[in-house]
DNA sequence: TAGTGGTCTAGACCACGGT
DNA sequence: CCGTGGTCTAGACCACTAG
């Protein structure tokens, strides 16, 4: 059911129930979810409500919209869309995988008088007991907007759900530029690149919150096997 | 003004318009645009309307909105976004930029038992005389799906032109995905690469119609000097 | 023909920014 | 305080799909 007097918009908590049921296999790839008029009767809420809700499941490539027909469910494995800046932890949560995180580095570094927080991650999933690493995540933050951010242990921690419940700031929106980088010794052992692989895929950019206001620079390096994918609607 | 005898959607025509006015510096980068109130006035419509032809701007990344404030013109230089895809030439247009083309290839190929048109560009841009190539694209089309395809000369049109006013095919959905490729002769020349530069990055994937038919697959390879970006909203 | 999503209208109240 | 965008309501008609 929507709540009201719940802060979170009516249609975000529509969209979280939707997906939710979608994630937990309620509705399978290939099927139907209710139409918007059930939907909408369901939730004793309007049209434009559910077209709201619906209109984010489509932005995550979650579901895909037939006219005539309905609103059908399209999950794939594993797939790394362009949604996925804004937090690896919370991506995989919404996938129901188990994360890992490995700190390589976290130090306090100056950049143009500024000092900032550099967090460098390797991020990955475990199946069973073998832990395929994904990304590497190198974030820089302003130890201004976020003092005492190296207290907390980021192998267990989401670095966006910390910022988050602690120091109360929604990354909101991102501008990453992508390009190819040739490979270093370091990240050929992590990964456990082929010799013949001479260049990954590197994310570059930053995170701004919802005050337009830069809380983030990162730069990703992603496995040779991560699928990176993005979908896209032409006008 | 808006015609409502046109089947193009208001909101549609209301976001050319603005586009139009965007991209031809009416409302400059860090100006704002009219208010939603304001545009629904001037083009006698609803804000509903209004607001679905703004999403559509902000989805192109050329404005932003901040409540309470206003929506701001977001323009940068020359600049690759996900909205790419789908046509080149088109996507030059839009910014009052001269594309060039270089057919390299245009044969037929089997796969699969069914037979396809191969079609290579190398394509850039033009500013006085020096032609910058930017990307080199190969096109894979259905010959069943555009019979006699390779009798149009396209240094001079627009392959999606031609698919849209030859074919009556609207190319609607891509699927994409990234990976860096490394550089073969041919390529270094074309875009006279540097020697320390090793890898591009390529997008491969298809392209869909209205219907969900696979009308084309894509393989674009950007020249080192391209910026690939990328602007998101989170959720 | 019945049901679906796509579009449009005409309102309303709200949180937020700047005056 | 007023104007902005954000959200929500309660309808309407349409084009399209499928039985």
């Amino acid at each position: 059911m929507l709540d009201k007097n719940n802060n979170v918009p009516l249609y975000v908590q529509l969209y979280r129930q939707l997906r939710e049921q979608i994630l937990n296999g309620e509705y399978k790839q290939g099927e139907f979810i209710p139409s918007e008029t059930e939907v909408m009767k369901a939730f004793e809420t309007t049209r434009g409500t559910v077209r709201n809700a619906i209109s984010l499941l489509v932005n995550d490539g979650l579901v895909q919209q037939l006219r005539g027909k309905g609103t059908l469910v399209l999950l794939r494995p594993l797939q790394y869309s362009i949604t996925n800046f804004g937090g690896f932890t919370d991506y995989l949560n919404i996938r129901k995988e188990v994360g890992v995180s490995k700190v390589l580095d976290l130090r306090i570094v100056s950049l143009e008088g500024e000092r900032f927080y550099k967090l460098i991650r390797a991020r990955g999933v475990k199946k069973g007991d073998t832990t395929t690493y994904l990304m590497i995540d190198t974030s820089i933050l302003p130890v201004s907007l976020f003092p005492g951010l190296d207290q907390y242990d980021f192998e267990k921690e989401s670095l966006y759900q910390v910022l988050r419940e602690k120091y109360l700031i929604y990354p909101n929106r991102t501008e990453i530029a992508l390009s190819p980088v040739s490979i270093d010794k370091q990240t050929r052992e992590i990964f456990q690149v082929h010799e013949n692989e001479h260049a990954l895929l590197k994310a570059e950019g930053s995170i701004f919150d919802q005050n337009n206001i830069e809380i983030e620079k990162v730069k990703i390096i992603y496995a040779p096997n991560i699928e990176f994918n993005i979908m896209t609607k032409l006008n």
